[in-house]
DNA sequence: GACGGAGTGGACTGCGTAGTCCATTCATCA
DNA sequence: TGATGAATGGACTACGCAGTCCACTCCGTC
């Protein structure tokens, strides 16, 4: 890791720089982002961003956190209410609707990540991965709670029905970025939502 | 696209060149992998490279297709038992154990490849959509018969469980890649057949 | 007001890469 | 056997890139 930044100023200078990187390396791919273009971004010199990172991978590992925390926050609101079916349901369209937005281009930038520097660095997938967990936990969190309220019979898995939850997101984005076409996301996550279905409780 | 071969030895020539980038990019990525490791891999010429293709784009989107058939092919053997429960779990099955082997590594080729050309190149895009159709036409065939066979309700959506069930499969293969982790995919995969197994026929 | 360390600007180097070019070889057929 | 077009080999060009280097500015402290 480059040096921490010890004066407010020097903080700001490194926070332009993995903001522009994060964007540049979204709309390029990260070994199509280069450091000239990260550079005109932000702005910021070639001894800048040497001063706060080692090399390029040291850049990007900050990028996929960065862009962890993009997409988790870009969804905070919407965990919370994770614990009811109808709260479990506007979180599934609000995804949808966001793909319908981009016009089903992009798919999950902590996906297209993993794809590019998954198999190339190993410290930046398990910075990903986390970002996964973190995503399953926010689910599991709502399901297990939905037990406890009893709103999901008590034999309901919330860790197996969480991580099945989070596989259709993804699986479903990939197919949408594929095709061009949101309701691949509808899909999937409507399948996500009827295997948890099974287990409302009856009455 | 480049001139295609008018002989054996010509035709010979394009498809060592095409395999050799097919396994370069699975290795190295799109964007990672050089014309000369391309020619050293084949083996073959800057000569025959820009003899049969226009440019890396265009030797590119060959690596799409191909990609799509190594993928396809080796599952053809499985698809025709997708039309019996067991034959449905056998596939599962199968490709569980198959990221077992790799070790959790990879994850799906042409999700890779989509992820780094989808929107940089339309043409590479819609290879790439063509492999998920015929994947998930191949699922959905193997529903639908089991439709016809009784061995699921008439009720049974095969379109949507199919598209729903290759999302699974294709989210799994993430998070599996991202935690190195074929558990991951089990549970996925588990979800998808128990959405399925709630329309089996009682009996 | 000068000292020192954090922060900045930007020229420069070396290398890997995509793409060009053309001379040469191969295979076929008259 | 010589003509022809496909196929081949590989040197070469132009350029974009990561990474280096160093002079310089800023700013708090004594």
């Amino acid at each position: 890791m480059g040096l921490q930044p010890t004066t407010e100023r020097g903080r700001r200078t490194r926070q332009r720089i993995v903001a522009a990187a994060t964007e540049v390396v979204a709309e390029q791919g990260a070994l199509g982002a280069s450091l000239d273009d990260v550079g005109a971004r932000a702005p910021a010199s070639r001894g800048q961003l040497y001063h706060y990172f080692d090399d390029k991978a040291d850049l990007l590992r900050s990028v996929a956190d960065a862009t962890n925390e993009a997409v988790l926050s870009g969804q905070r609101h919407l965990f919370a209410g994770l614990d009811t079916w109808d709260g479990l349901v506007r979180w599934t369209d609000s995804l949808v609707e966001f793909q319908v937005q981009l016009d089903g281009r992009g798919g999950c930038p902590i996906a297209n990540l993993l794809g590019q520097l998954g198999e190339r660095d190993e410290d930046t997938r398990l910075v990903l991965a986390s970002g996964f967990d973190r995503w399953e936990a926010a689910i599991r969190d709502g399901l297990t709670a939905m037990v406890a309220t009893g709103a999901l019979r008590p034999d309901a898995d919330a860790d197996w029905l969480a991580a099945s939850t989070l596989a259709s997101l993804q699986g479903g984005l990939v197919l949408t970025q594929a095709r061009r076409d949101p309701r691949a996301l509808r899909r999937a996550l409507d399948g996500a939502l009827a295997l948890i279905g099974t287990y409302r409780a009856t009455g």
